[in-house]
DNA sequence: TGTACATCAGTGAACGCGCGTTCACTGATGTAC
DNA sequence: TGTACATCAGTGAACGCGCGTTCACTGATGTAC
């Protein structure tokens, strides 16, 4: 962000996310048009569309940071960690350092509720889920390179990044639907989850 | 189907997927539109949307009957079978028998190409998603309800389900991008990554 | 420091489009007696 | 077997709606000299 025109392009851009989240998170996703937020940044509804090719990317781009924060821990993670403690550990960390990433575009709390609004609409959701997807092989592709795999050839990191994410998304799902809805609970339910997968997957319940 | 009444009306359905799914196979799920389809039935639009509430609904009705014979197969595994196994089972079985459940309906070269077309079409992908998750809780329950535990009380029936959905999901994934597209090859693929996944999660891949 | 030009964010108005809904209606099929 | 009525799949036409696109344009900011 160095120039004075692309600080008011940045401006422009988060008041529009933010605006969109307002309007979403208590009139409903479908309930908004793109008109109503437009009108409340008082901008045109053509300036809406240079920034977000449609409506649904208006209402992700926050979750889009989250996104893009943890793929870059995972990026960080020291080498010589096997491929799954890598990702449990960049996870781990960015939801402690989320809340600033997040603050720094939309309070907190905003974007919290937000998650409840992706989960509870189901075109958005859908969306959410489609984009996960992409997610998953650029997470793939991170793992294979450190490893030394070509993800062409090896279906290994494609498997342990898709198990995770299922993993991840099981978390997310009741945690959005928990009572304490707060990032720490997320980061106790991950914890506990990512604790319980393996025995879930070993071990017989019944005499468990 | 007993009456005359309910036939009728079941073939008339039959017709709209089959149309449906040729329009979209050969102009794609957008240059399609709803019109197009009944043209080629000869109804109405208002019918069509008797049978589906939008345009995705009957894109999906296909892959919808593989779902249900999917999920059938898991409930008749016998109780004996630990989760894992009974998944793998019904899946492997579910391949072995779906080819007769789509040609009942249409030819099993359109189900094929029909994959794909989901597959490269962000609306669709993103609805077979979301649909996807909806059926991981019905297994979840399923699976629940085989250990005798309770879904709200007890993560591991729902992680277990993700876990196995996920390696489904790289496995579908990769099929529909292979050269040789057909149940046979999903079936010896599927076989494939399940054998492998339990490695890839366990073993250091660096020294195997 | 000033001028001339280039870049590019934002404007405003109009519109195409197809999805999905609404209405009052017809006529074939089902059922009760 | 026939009649009278109920049910319900399908009709046809009209339309609301908001998304996303298109156009030629303005004016602020950036840059080269």
């Amino acid at each position: 962000m160095e120039t004075l025109r692309q600080r008011k392009k940045q401006r422009t851009r988060e008041a529009l996310i933010r605006a969109a989240l307002e309007l979403f998170t208590t009139r409903g996703y479908e309930g908004t048009t793109v008109d109503d937020i437009t009108d409340a940044v008082e901008v045109s509804q053509r300036t809406f569309f240079r920034y977000f090719a449609n409506k649904e990317e208006a209402a992700l781009a926050v979750v889009e940071m989250a996104v893009a924060h943890f793929t870059e821990a995972v990026r960080e993670r020291p080498p010589h960690e096997a491929p799954l403690e890598a990702l449990r550990q960049a996870v781990l960390e960015g939801w402690d350092s989320l809340n600033e990433v997040i603050e720094s575009v939309v309070p907190v709390e905003l974007y919290l509720q937000m998650y409840r609004v992706i989960e509870s609409t189901p075109v958005l959701l859908a969306a959410h889920l489609r984009r996960s997807m992409e997610v998953e092989e650029t997470l793939a592709r991170v793992i294979a390179e450190r490893e030394g795999l070509d993800v062409a050839a090896d279906p290994r990191p494609r498997l342990a990044v898709a198990v995770f994410s299922g993993v991840m998304r099981v978390t997310e799902r009741q945690w959005s639907a928990a009572a304490d809805f707060s990032l720490d609970a997320m980061r106790t339910l991950t914890v506990s989850y990512l604790e319980q997968v393996g025995p879930a997957l070993t071990e017989n319940w019944r005499t468990h």
